[in-house]
RNA sequence: GCGAGAGUGGCGGAACUGGCAGACGCGCUGGACUUAGGAUCCAGUGGGGCAACCUGUAGGGGUUCAACUCCCCUCUCUCGCACCA
């Protein structure tokens, strides 16, 4: 029967092939992972997905690149390690239930294998051996317990404050969690809300986060950067202004000791303690608070009172202004304005003096007019380090040394004192949901705040809770979870009703896969690093996208940090390397339902198969970098599947027929230069493609050159045994090579062409660099940078001779005519410049 | 505003430490096989020109025998941070 030009059995039809191979591999356990000391290691890892109910394409691509690593680095020999699990705990689960009165647990439960059979299809090398799902009590009772161990240490607390508070999700975000002022979630504007909240004391490690950062050499460059904008180290100096007239004193805080003596304000946050002892009109506080942080004009009033100068005695007025913030520094700034841009523009607004006490030490044109006091003529701040003048004793001085003499000043007479501030925030973790993990403590009338000891963990979440979608958590209602008794006198003890931020159970599920089948177990005291962990710990390769950048990535380090000072492990940073991948893009924006731009994985699957949806998806664009979406680029992808087949298919009768056995290289002397042709550029792919994935996993770039070496394999016409010896060795490496990109093609031909253990156990392929060498290489002859001719030569021809070959060209001869050589300039193996001319 | 990255055919993208710009794929054009082609195969394909040649990597300058690559200026886009004192 004849089917577009093909014969039925000589089609790649993916619908029987992948499933075919899918059970095989997992019937014989192949990317099952253990322990094993005396193998080197790879723990690959991809960021696990929240069962939203169907995987989407940047799962796809996500997992595709993993998958590509991960199989690459077994045929390397190395023992990998590649689970896959469910972020499961989350705000959608509880949003179904709501809206379909279904339980968060079954609608998780069933999303998740859906979605198992949806990875399966892909064909994803992954031990499900290990797999976790952080909604089951067997993982979330380590979340409780980490919690109960970090209370212990102090680094778990809790404090009445202000708080991002999302209305439309009903609970407080992290810092983290909100984006201009908007929820990550669900878009929705945050507002400040005053609760009693759990924190965990990221801010103990915030020097050591950073410092580390440094040592981050396989992130990439822009995630550092963001991790270290995001703890936002600064040091300064506190310094006191005594309140003219009060027994009270002001502290504030700089960075720029060096313009203490140009400060000819202060300036107070409206939410300042202070305040309302010392402001008097309430109307215009109110004001000042109405438009509190916003990024709009800056506005203040003065309070009526003074404050003086500690370096020049001088009295200078006090301020309210909107834009001084209360959660940075001491809520209290000094302003320079002749030296900041903000207090510059509330100085000329509000007619204040500007007095310049930096100059710069070579003035250019454009700040030669800086002048002032009296003489005006300042048209913006000078905030670039200078030289100090009107600072006393201190004039003439660099910035640089003015800011450590004034602060040594500034100790010594008791007025203040140096301190570094850190932009990053103690980490909120209450909830107010139910679809989480339990903080593991209760609330008794006689003994107060009680953790739930070691033995009675976990505390379980029950199920038989109502969802109203309206009040507060479901577990409020809950009798049988809220009534306990108290561990410590026995007396009644309400539970804690608000579970922990669903970020702390992603913080740490890398450690989790380490376990295996047998379940997360982490010793009790004395505490050693757990074998298991030590093994496969840290992750050699981590591939996710950038939106973690400052929330899970920075948590996870975090936790790390809390794991190695609990003794369970015995290193710093869980990620080695991080592969952050574009996203994936279609008619010129991210897939999104929304936008109704999506291309389903599963129709993909079904139409074109696993292996060509990954491939397309790794030929389209290299990883880091987003991904343009083409219908014609899959089908591209499809066909170059369907030539492989079509080919090692044709040509298996004729290799059956009269070939020798075996697929092994052969010399390259006695064969026809055609061979030879073919042979090299045999070996030349192994390189191309071995170096592309080393180098930064550029899988586009390989599997183009797989493409050049099919195409040459086209155009061959192998004429004896020989030749068929050498197709034969090119088939095989095709295969091998192609294997981790398109695992069921190939191992659906390397079975074909007689093999019997499977493809992802083989070896992965080296070349020998003679055999990579070219005999011959074209001549590019430049006459003054200008290409005028091309010339085959044997390689390794001494400079001389390469000049010769170049110069003896008739057509060179020919345009050089009577002009004088003046150099001749030789690139070995590439190109000769003649450079002519007087 | 600050920080990071990017700008190359009709499109996605190649080009390692400066050395033939446009690999590979898509699309397009022509041809073959066809009742048919939105299948497959073959050939061509940056722009201009019949051609020799000229020209071309956001724009302008520079360094060099030689620049997508290095330096200076300008423009555009993407991402992150954003009153952090």
């Amino acid at each position: 029967m004849k089917v577009g030009g093909y014969t039925l059995e000589e089609r790649f039809e993916h619908r029987t092939v992948e499933p075919k191979w899918q059970k095989y591999w997992q019937e014989r356990q192949l990317y099952k992972a253990t322990a094993d000391k005396s193998a080197k290691k790879f723990y690959c890892l991809e960021m696990f997905p929240y069962p939203s109910g169907k995987i989407h394409m940047g799962h796809v691509r996500n997992y595709a690149i993993g998958d590509v690593i991960a199989r690459y680095k077994r045929m390397q020999g190395y023992n990998v390690l590649h689970p896959m699990g469910w972020d499961a705990f989350g705000m959608p689960a509880e949003n179904a239930a709501i809206k379909h009165n279904l339980h968060p647990s079954k609608w998780t439960y069933e999303n998740m294998t859906y979605m198992k059979a949806q990875l399966n299809k892909l064909g994803l090398s992954y031990d499900w051996d290990r797999e976790i799902a952080t909604c089951s009590p067997e993982y979330y009772r380590w979340n409780q317990w980490f919690f109960i161990r970090m209370l212990e240490k102090g680094l778990a607390y809790r404090k009445t404050s202000y708080v991002n508070w999302c209305r439309s999700c009903a609970t407080v975000l992290a810092n983290e969690q909100v984006i201009d002022d908007k929820c990550w979630r669900c878009d929705s504007l945050v507002v400040q809300k005053e609760l009693e909240q759990w924190f965990l004391r990221i801010t103990h490690y915030a020097e050591e986060l950073l410092k580390a950062c440094d040592e981050l050499t396989g992130w990439p460059e822009k995630v550092v950067v963001m991790q270290k904008n995001w703890i936002g180290k600064s040091q300064g100096l506190e310094v006191d202004f005594r309140i003219d007239g009060m027994d009270e004193s002001l502290r504030i805080f700089t960075t720029r000791p060096d313009t203490l003596f140009g400060s000819t304000f202060l300036c107070l946050s409206p939410n300042h303690p202070l305040c309302g002892k010392l402001v008097s009109g309430k109307a215009e506080l109110e004001k000042i608070i109405a438009h509190y942080g916003k990024e709009d004009e800056k506005i203040g009033f003065h309070t009526g009172h003074f404050c003086i100068n500690p370096m020049n005695a001088e009295k200078i007025p006090l301020y309210v202004a909107n834009f001084v913030l209360m959660e940075y520094g001491t809520g209290a700034i000094m302003s320079v304005p002749a030296h900041d841009q903000r207090d510059f523009d509330f100085a000329k607004k509000y007619g204040l003096s500007i007095r310049v006490v930096i100059e710069p030490e070579q003035k250019s044109e454009k700040n030669s007019e800086l002048r002032t006091p009296n003489s005006e003529l300042l048209a913006e701040a000078y905030e670039d380090a200078g030289v100090l003048v009107n600072s006393g004793k201190f004039s003439g001085l660099k910035s640089d040394a003015a800011k450590e003499r004034i602060a040594e000043y500034i100790e010594e007479k008791g007025l203040g004192k140096r301190v570094v501030k850190y932009r990053l925030r103690d980490w909120g973790i209450s909830r107010q949901r139910y679809w989480g993990t339990p903080i593991p403590v209760v609330y008794c009338e006689a003994c107060g705040i009680v953790p739930v000891p070691e033995k009675d963990l976990p505390v379980i979440l029950p199920e038989d809770v109502k969802f109203t979608g309206t009040g507060g958590s479901p577990l409020l209602e809950s009798e049988s979870f809220l009534h306990t008794t108290c561990p410590s006198c026995g007396g009644h003890a309400r539970r804690e009703t608000d579970t922990m931020d669903t970020f702390v159970d992603s913080s740490w599920y890398f450690v989790a896969y380490c376990f295996g089948r047998d379940g997360i177990a982490f010793n009790s005291e004395p505490r050693t690093p757990n074998p298991e962990l030590s093994y496969w710990m840290p992750v050699d390769q981590y591939i996710g996208g950038v939106e973690h950048a400052v929330l899970h990535l920075l948590y996870s380090r975090f936790f790390t940090r809390v794991l190695r000072d609990l003794g369970i492990i015995s290193y710093s940073e869980p990620f080695k390397n991080l592969l952050t991948q574009g996203m994936v893009i279609k008619d010129g924006a991210k897939m999104s339902k929304s936008k109704g731009n999506v291309v389903d994985p599963d129709y993909l699957i079904e139409q074109y198969g696993s292996d060509t949806s990954r491939l397309f998806s790794l030929f389209a664009a290299p990883p880091e970098k987003d991904l343009e979406w083409s219908d014609k680029g899959v089908e591209g992808a499809y066909r170059f599947l369907n030539r492989i087949w079509g080919f090692v298919y044709r040509t298996q009768k004729s290799l059956e027929a009269g070939s020798p056995p075996g697929y092994d290289s052969v010399a390259m002397e006695g064969i026809s230069p055609a061979c030879r042709k073919l042979l090299r550029k045999t070996h030349q792919t192994i390189k191309k493609v071995t170096t592309d994935i080393e180098r930064e996993y550029h899988f586009n770039t390989a599997i183009a050159a797989l493409m050049e070496l099919v195409n040459e394999m086209n155009s061959f016409e192998p004429k004896d045994a020989k030749d068929m010896q050498i197709m034969k060795f090119a088939i095989k490496n095709t295969l091998l090579l192609l294997s981790p990109f398109t695992p069921h093609i190939t191992e659906e031909l390397w079975m074909h062409i007689g093999n019997e253990s499977s493809i992802s156990e083989q070896k992965w392929p080296e070349w020998d660099e003679e055999m990579v060498r070219e005999e011959e290489v074209e001549l590019v002859t430049q006459i003054n940078g200008k290409l005028r001719g091309k010339l085959m030569i044997p390689c390794g021809l001494p400079d001389e001779e390469v000049k010769a070959c170049a110069l003896g060209d008739p057509k060179i001869k020919e345009i050089i005519g009577q002009q004088k050589i003046r150099k001749v300039i030789v690139i070995k193996g590439r190109l000769v410049n003649i450079v002519t001319g007087e």
